[in-house]
DNA sequence: TATTGTTATACTCTATAACTATA
DNA sequence: TATAGTTATAGAGTATAACAATA
């Protein structure tokens, strides 16, 4: 069978207990992130790389490069969502600001109802889902989520092409 | 704005703070488990569906429809992950047990050898990120991670809408 | 008629390499 | 040469609908 050398019985609070609990969840929570999130219905429906690109746009951001690094993926990547958001008229390319090799990304109108809605759905439905905890179990959720993404770094290098 | 700090007040600990929080950090937790988790180079590389469909197999499932329900996916879905593991010769189909509508998915040996460094490359890499957390913290992700997972049950969000 | 699994179809996400235009 | 962004290409994951074989 598998062995490992984090293998420690004293606890249950050991490295290895995280690192089986997190595996063990992976699939549920994996699942969570394709269906929960993406969560408003009909024509408001967005992917999860949709989502993100459009809140991105949102909260200021408007070069390709930017969206790029701040979603985690690849240029050419950013592009394609891009270009779904632009097929879906949420979406509109420009001119870049300083630079004639830049493109400027800005929402359309349609695009910031979607964002607005779909952004209070998913915060609705996450309160609801977690009113079911206490306050001593929201804060340790909210100080577990920050260990997580702190530790899990991903490598350092970023996507470029 | 909510802050790396550590010090957080009661006001903090709301649903609606969790949820932002955990709004905030699925961008970087989404490409955690693109990349973190399908860890292995070369030619044991496996795509993190993939990885979870062969330790589902692994771990003793053997129908394709079992395989789709532990992984949340359709079964379509599971047909073409179980497609891609066939064409990587690390699972065999064969004739079911009790019915035959039914198909036996086996891991061959080099699935049950690729499986089994896989897992354990996983794990201690995981191992090593948790080292980083103290007892305290470690419990604290534990504890947290069983409450997200029972408390963002897709199944248990309401249909009717 | 119902179930198991696959096919057919269509779409999105993902990356690397090559390309265009600009700097 | 270097950079910003797109295009070309290839492959994987996803779902719904339709289908075949079996129960």
């Amino acid at each position: 069978m598998l062995t490992n050398n984090c293998d420690i019985n004293e606890s249950e609070a050991a490295p290895i207990e995280c690192a089986r609990e997190l595996m063990g969840t992976l699939p549920r929570l994996r699942r969570i992130l394709l269906e929960f999130f993406p969560c408003v219905e009909g024509h408001l429906a967005l992917t999860l790389p949709q989502f993100f690109a459009l809140s991105c746009l949102y909260s200021g951001e408007s070069l390709p490069s930017h969206l790029s690094r701040r979603l985690m993926v690849s240029k050419p990547t950013a592009t394609v969502v891009v270009d779904g958001l632009v097929k879906r008229g949420l979406v509109e390319r420009g001119a870049g600001p300083d630079d004639r090799r830049q493109v400027t990304l800005r929402l359309t109108p349609a695009g910031r109802r979607v964002c607005e809605a779909h952004r209070q759905a998913v915060e609705q439905r996450l309160c609801r889902a977690f009113a079911g905890l206490g306050t001593d179990e929201l804060q340790r959720l909210l100080l577990a989520l920050r260990d997580l993404q702190r530790v899990l770094q991903p490598d350092a290098q970023e996507k470029e092409t």
